[in-house]
DNA sequence: CAATTTACTTATCATTTGATAAGCAAAGGG
DNA sequence: CCCTTTGCTTATCAAATGATAAGTAAATTG
């Protein structure tokens, strides 16, 4: 097993992830947010709380965009903004309860398309899948 | 295993899949290519020859867009169309010499990032990498 | 062979996104 | 206590993107 082989195995997984994420995701996502703005809300809800250098790191976009996307969030109060006791230039930001509410039904719809998918998967496969899963996201996606 | 629980770590995988890709991916475009541009030459390469139908399905934007897209990349020289004998309605699209030694260039430098990730792994593990990558490109993510 | 469907194009306009400059207040360091 | 750094904001402008309407030519269908 030569290191390039692995990379090209690596290459077409992940452009299958990609394309699987998106088919699962479309079409979920409420009506009132923006492609990015999307993105961000479901970033958050898996990482919450976080700070706006952290969403501005992760989703590789400038601090004044991020910071302008994110009061466009908070306008439509989707997010909340909690000043941090100990440093107060630091925002922690989290979902408000409607933005968790709709991520929360995006997320069902996405679980139920995904549990579809699925179906016809024994319990022996399912757990090879689980370990599978365990295994690539310790040693390869962190 | 139920399955409520096998798909939150589906959840975590896949935002750790895209996160690494991001991070990997970050920075090796041509200057010369928008974001969007870059992810349809990227889809054109592992994916060629495809149709613009295809493109314009995959990547989720409408044909009006996806054509202006395309006639910005041929006029950039980074693709190139060839119509169909049997059906003359339909485009055959492809990378040009040019396009392909852009992304060969990427995907150099995304390898050796890759690589550099992946430097303190044995070679049992890689076996074992291999296999849980096959397993789950064959039974969730196709 | 007329009518419909498919694959794609052109044009246009509003909206989103990216990039940059300038600023502010809190924290930390000498 | 000044100076620098950090974390974030505001404003502005160009460019990219999304959405829609209208159209063409080739294929298919009744």
């Amino acid at each position: 097993m030569n290191n390039h082989t692995l990379f090209q195995k690596f290459v077409a997984f992940s452009a299958a992830v990609h394309q699987m994420t998106n088919e699962l995701t479309k079409d979920v996502k409420s009506e009132a947010l923006t492609p990015v703005q999307y993105k961000i809300v479901e970033y958050i809800a898996v990482s919450q709380p976080v700070t706006l250098s952290e969403i501005s790191e992760c989703m590789l976009m400038s601090m004044p965009n991020t910071s302008r996307e994110l009061r466009k969030l908070g306008e439509k109060q989707f997010i909340e903004k909690v000043t941090d006791d100990e440093d107060r230039r630091k925002q922690y930001i989290r979902l408000s309860e409607k933005g968790a509410a709709m991520m929360g039904e995006a997320f069902q719809r996405i679980e139920s398309r995904f549990i579809k998918h699925m179906e016809k998967i024994s319990e022996e496969e399912l757990q090879e899948i689980e370990r599978a899963l365990d295994l690539l996201h310790s040693k390869v996606f962190y």
